[in-house]
DNA sequence: AACGAGCGCGCG
DNA sequence: AAAGCGCGCGCTCGTT
């Protein structure tokens, strides 16, 4: 209480209250350029609230507007800000209250873009911001306090007015430092906006039901697994069996140096690591003992340990919190330093593929479904890294390989000396490890890996992992020296040019290795980030027309849309969305090659799409 | 009780 | 000179 009370005028710059319309109009018609704006709600959702106050800040403005004090609220006056452009922090949260207002194309930029195109991608709160770039220290005790109250208080005004003071200051600082090509990367962000609102508010059903069977069958298998792990290590010496600390510790003292020699340690605490392939690894060594019994069921336990907490209850009562059973995610615009999305709460991207599970074929996606009479509709771009790899480094024979086959097919032909294909994996197993183990070598090259780095990930000898390597650098020499392109970029510069025009920042002392994987992540992120606004468009143009009156967007997963639609709209919006999505990608790299780019199709949930 | 570090693991 | 990228979340455990 104190601490507020202490709260110092001198720091609260200058504003006008308006509370009028004629004076809000004059105002608005007055800031004559961009002007940040601040909104604060009396709820998070236009559901459920309404907007209170609105502040306004560049140099020729400084206002605050109450808009209980204006006849019809904000909703009423919305219109007013259609000619102005605005910039506000987290541009999602502005848009919601224009677009329930009916002023969806009211023009609004996002600061945190705008340095997320510079700096590159991350998931910070204004306050981190102003810290980091202006030094600027704030209090946001105020931010959750009752903006629906009568008379507001005078530290509720200023705290209000003081966001709108501090954006615009941040836009500044950001605006001095942009090229021309960092503004058309910031609008690559700024303009998946809309379409991140509509998955975010359409959500994705769950069936609930199908789910609780679902969860009940892992329960059911993790007590079988507990109770066989308790049959031979009592409470006694393990307290807690879910607890890899405890387990470090039971077998430090209960096994032999000799075999403890070779486990496998954790990285900071140096103990013994109880990752499941780690696990597996020390079952397969002790063949046809009680040991591999042991270590085999521990591994089961986690892994149905980690189904039940991530993908159990937790996502049945998310369902169950809503009226209509759907399980709204969040979709973070550039949260990863490459520009990627990220997905929380939940976070849909991490949802398992329909795989065996400890022996059975087990479908957590089938829990995902379409509403009644509907369908969904989703297509992947396919081995979308590794053909921008190709696109970038300008390289013909990787290229080819990935638009006329089966790269990793290939690879793996020329790896062992005889003809391998997809179908062949099918009847021969050596086949499909080997091909199998040549997507590794590619996906390794694509992370930058070294021949130690592959070794281990492939659990092959070091020659074998640097014979793997010169085969692929010789074969695709302009993608395999990227890297060091780009390496020597951080080197000279600390930043990297990616090809939507924005930069990445590496830090004062870059660690090289790490980012050779970077302008592809962020190409891919790029041609999706085209497909995306371009699908956006598609749909809204349709329901504009009365058609496609059911259809929605609802997920982007890295290298894939989703929507949902009424059953007979579905294959006029594949076609639709294949289209999207291959103009998006010849967006930002026109004229290369479509064929085969684009993979999926129609199904009653998320697991039976074809 | 709340928080962060460390670990592990699901996805692309 | 080196060298496998990017996320979010559940859990345990020590600290405050």
């Amino acid at each position: 209480m104190q601490e507020v009370e202490t709260y110092e005028m001198t720091d609260i710059p200058e504003y006008q209250m308006v509370s009028s319309k004629a004076a809000l109009s004059k105002a608005l018609k007055k800031c004559d350029g961009p002007a940040a704006l601040d909104f604060e709600t009396t709820s998070l959702s236009p559901a459920d609230g309404r907007v209170r106050l609105v502040s306004i800040c560049n140099k020729r403005v400084q206002i605050l507007v109450d808009f209980d004090q204006i006849r019809g609220g904000f909703n009423g006056v919305a219109h007013l800000f259609g000619d102005g452009e605005w910039i506000v922090f987290n541009k999602g949260f502005e848009l919601r209250w224009f677009i329930a207002a009916g002023c969806p194309k009211t023009r609004c930029r996002d600061v945190g873009n705008l340095r997320k195109a510079i700096l590159g991608g991350g998931n910070y709160k204004l306050m981190q911001l102003l810290h980091w770039d202006l030094d600027i220290e704030m209090d946001k005790s105020e931010q959750v306090s009752n903006w629906a109250a009568a008379q507001l208080t005078q530290s509720q005004l200023d705290y209000a007015y003081l966001d709108a003071d501090r954006t615009w200051r941040l836009w500044n600082y950001w605006s001095d430092q942009a090229d021309a090509d960092h503004w058309r990367c910031m609008a690559m962000f700024d303009n998946m906006v809309p379409a991140v609102i509509e998955m975010e508010e359409t959500g994705i059903m769950l069936d609930v039901k199908q789910h609780k069977k679902l969860v009940k069958h892992w329960q059911v298998i993790k007590d079988e697994k507990t109770a066989a792990i308790r049959d031979m290590v009592s409470e006694d010496e393990v307290v807690k069996i879910t607890s890899d600390a405890q387990w470090s510790d039971y077998f430090a003292r209960n096994m032999p140096d000799s075999f403890l020699k070779g486990w496998t340690r954790t990285e900071k605490t140096g103990q013994l690591s109880m990752r499941g392939e780690t696990l597996r690894k020390l079952a397969g060594a002790a063949p046809g003992t009680p040991l591999e019994t042991f270590f085999d069921t521990l591994a089961d336990f986690k892994t149905i340990s980690k189904y039940l907490s991530s993908f159990g209850d937790s996502l049945t009562k998310k369902a169950e919190l809503t009226k209509d059973k759907r399980i709204r995610a969040r979709f973070n615009i550039g949260a990863a330093k490459t520009g990627r999305f990220s997905s929380s709460g939940p976070n849909l991207q991490q949802i398992p593929r329909d795989k065996e599970l400890l022996g059975e074929h087990t479908s957590v996606r089938k829990s995902f479904v379409a509403g009644i009479g509907r369908k969904l509709v989703s297509l992947d771009y396919s081995g979308i890294e590794l053909r921008v790899l190709a696109l970038l480094s300008d390289d013909d024979q990787l290229l080819q390989d990935m638009v006329e086959g089966d790269i990793h097919s290939e690879v793996a032909t020329r790896i062992t000396g005889r003809t391998i294909t997809k179908d062949s994996c099918k009847t021969n197993k050596d086949d499909k490890a080997a091909r199998s183990a040549a997507k590794g070598v590619s996906f390794g090259i694509i992370y930058g890996s070294g021949a130690a780095g592959l070794a281990v990930n492939m659990r092959t000898s070091l020659d074998n992992a640097q014979g793997y390597i010169d085969f692929w650098a010789d074969r695709y020499p302009n993608a395999f020296n990227l890297r060091y392109e780009v390496m020597d970029e951080v080197s000279r510069t600390k930043f990297i040019r990616m090809v939507d025009g924005g930069t990445v920042y590496m830090g004062a002392k870059p660690d090289l290795p790490k980012c050779s994987n970077y302008p592809v992540q962020r190409a891919a992120l790029a041609l999706l980030a085209r497909a995306i606004v371009r699908h956006k468009h598609s749909l809204d143009a349709l329901r504009e027309r009365g058609r496609h009156r059911l259809t929605a967007f609802i997920a982007s997963i890295h290298d894939a849309l989703i929507d949902e639609a009424a059953s007979a709209d579905c294959e006029e919006l594949l076609k639709i969305m294949e289209d999207d999505m291959v103009q998006g990608y010849l967006d930002v790299f026109p004229g290369a090659p479509i064929d085969n780019l684009v993979e999926g199709g129609i199904g009653p949930n998320w697991g039976e799409l074809d």
